[in-house]
RNA sequence: GCGGAUAUGAUCUAGUGGUUAUGAUAGUGGCUUCCCAAGCCACUCACCCGGGUUCAAAUCCCGGUAUCCGCACCA
């Protein structure tokens, strides 16, 4: 079979230690790749950067929340409803199916478990304990008298459901924005597609919280000019942020504003701008919390354009939702800068009318009454327990009162850029791999940007001296000490290291030879030209540092 | 999930019923004292897993797992 371009990624990243395929001793697991040595720096590099972008640009502030995410959450947020398959298991056959492929075609699978009409297709036994199963990994909390759970599918919940302790860290202020890198699970049904698909992954998020009435970004000002490289699905295009804006294209200055940082942060890891752009997902395309979304299309050989980024305005669903299932205050407020004074109706319920005639249900009523809007009302109806009742109106009085407001409540739209780590690392790995021929041979090189290569420089004794030796580790040492990863090498000989360095990525090597006795000088040696220029010794940890 | 192909050291690969399981690359130790995978010597590492057929299985059969390609699913 011939190799393409991830063939050789992956075989390279498997002989170097970047990637590895997880249990593969006992055969391995689709969906699942572990991180090796220089994998886990790469990967923290990113999020090294992707953390200078978000916390220190845009002074959004981290939190760190459970994996293990319990039942109501996701319920209320949308996730167990999305995708759900019902199954049972037969405790006999030891087998589980799926609700809608053993029951008989007429009915639905609600009223089949109503009435009781799941068999097991095996041994006919009636069965019980339907539960839900979809793409999220499920989970129990405890033993025995158990809570339901699932492994998050992502870290955003975590963040929205500690909302109004989060407004209050920011001193009630809008904007704010926090973020969470972590990891993310889905039970995919079929992984295919190698390290970009996983059923464990990486994310980085941030959720910034707007108000609907003004989703303005502070720092639009200052990048109101770059270009978003746009795909319209038909041809791709470049226009400024402003002009998308201000033409509708990208709804409102907070969606622009975090299309552009996530641009120029992917251009900063190393992503090829020639194989990057924008896509506006389609109205048939959203995901169920999402008003507009943007994808971060970035392009590979062997996968074609992968999404490694979505930017959603989630509007005030994921709040909303929280608010309705469990009633916490995670309103925003706003203050008016005069308190206004509005006449309001009210309704003043007359229990002594209220109460004979709805007995048990008048103090819900009297609830629901008290918080109306009032329009202009000729007939009184509520809803109540699924039922709309109407209220005779010698129940009630419209009372005419004027209020005085000093602000208003309203649950805040937040938007989200979301990273998926693994698919933006394996593309940085993508877009640096080169091979050229070295007499005659194959030769490799992996052109890491600087900031994110796991290395930055490797240091050799050009033979093995014990007078080179002595001052190649310390030159080592001290680069270490400045907090520069470095790979000491001498072994095998010069070329070869060189040659070892190229292709996991390392921009710069250090060579001491006879020279550097004589004069403290020595060679550094660049990846990407293989040219050397002589340094003093003791400016090289600073001439590095610099480079950084 | 369905159908097809594939599975031999870290990597690439020879072997199609009986081999001490082939070769190369990489790796390690040494020699060489050397600026781009040089050379020499030595060494380490493999038949995906589980059953079956057979005197004998890396090789044939069945099942599983993984990878790749279609289809479906998902975003």
């Amino acid at each position: 079979m011939p190799q393409d371009i991830y063939d050789k990624i992956m075989m390279l990243a498997k002989r170097r230690g970047f990637i590895y395929p997880s249990f593969e001793i006992y055969g391995g697991v689709a969906g699942f790749y572990d991180y090796g040595p220089l994998g886990s720096q790469l990967k923290n590099n990113i999020e090294k950067i992707w953390r200078e972008y978000y916390l220190l640009k845009d002074k959004c502030v981290e939190i760190s929340t459970p994996t293990v995410t319990l039942y109501e959450v996701l319920k209320a947020s949308g996730h167990v409803d999305e995708f759900t398959d019902l199954t049972v298991d037969c405790k006999k056959c030891k087998q589980s199916y799926k609700v809608e492929d053993i029951i008989d075609e007429k009915l639905s699978v609600e009223n089949a478990i109503k009435e009781e009409k799941v068999k097991c297709p095996n041994c006919g036994v009636k069965l019980k304990d339907v539960h839900p199963v979809n793409l999220m990994f499920s989970t129990k909390i405890g033993i025995g008298k158990s809570r339901d759970a699932f492994l998050r599918p992502e870290t955003a919940q975590g963040i929205f459901t500690d909302f109004h302790l989060l407004y209050r860290y920011a001193r009630e202020k809008l904007p704010f924005g926090v973020i969470q890198i972590g990891r993310g699970y889905r039970n995919e049904v079929s992984p295919r597609q190698g390290a970009i698909r996983l059923r464990e992954f990486s994310m980085a998020e941030a959720e910034i919280f707007f108000d609907p009435k003004d989703k303005k970004h502070p720092n639009f000002e200052k990048i109101k000019d770059e270009q978003i490289i746009l795909f319209d699905n038909i041809k791709e295009t470049k226009i400024t942020f402003e002009k998308a804006v201000k033409d509708k294209v990208i709804d409102n200055q907070a969606l622009a504003y975090y299309i552009y940082l996530t641009q120029d942060f992917l251009l900063s890891t190393g992503i090829d701008a020639k194989k990057f752009r924008f896509r506006k997902h389609g109205e048939n395309e959203l995901a169920h919390y999402a008003t507009e979304c943007w994808d971060a299309e970035i392009y590979s050989e062997r996968f074609g354009w992968i999404e490694c980024v979505g930017i959603a305005d989630r509007s005030a669903y994921d709040l909303r939702s929280h608010i309705e299932s469990t009633n916490t205050d995670m309103y925003a407020i706003k203050k008016f800068e005069k308190p206004k004074t509005v006449k309001i109706k009210k309704i003043t319920p007359k229990m002594d009318a209220l109460g004979p005639l709805f007995k048990g249900k008048a103090g819900k009523i009297k609830n629901i009454l008290e918080n109306m809007v009032i329009k202009d009302i000729t007939k009184l109806l509520i809803e109540i327990d699924g039922e709309t009742v109407e209220i005779p109106d010698n129940c009630y009085e419209i009372v005419e009162k004027i209020e005085k407001q000093a602000m208003e409540k309203f649950v805040p739209h937040v938007i989200e850029p979301s990273y998926g780590i693994d698919r933006i690392l394996y593309c940085i790995l993508e877009h640096s791999y080169n091979e050229t021929e070295k007499k005659g041979v194959e030769y490799r090189l992996l052109k890491l940007n600087i900031n994110v290569a796991p290395i930055k420089v490797g240091v050799f004794p050009l033979i093995n001296d014990q007078k080179l030796v002595k001052i190649a580790r310390e030159i080592d040492l001290d680069l270490r000490n400045a907090g520069i990863a470095t790979y000491y090498d001498d072994g095998g000989t010069i070329g070869r290291r060189y040659a070892r360095m190229d292709e996991v990525g390392t921009p710069f090597c250090l060579t001491v030879d006879h020279e550097t006795l004589k004069d403290k000088t020595i060679t550094i040696r660049d990846r990407d030209t293989t040219k050397q220029k002589r340094k003093k010794l003791d400016e090289i940890v600073v001439y590095i540092k610099d480079k950084l």
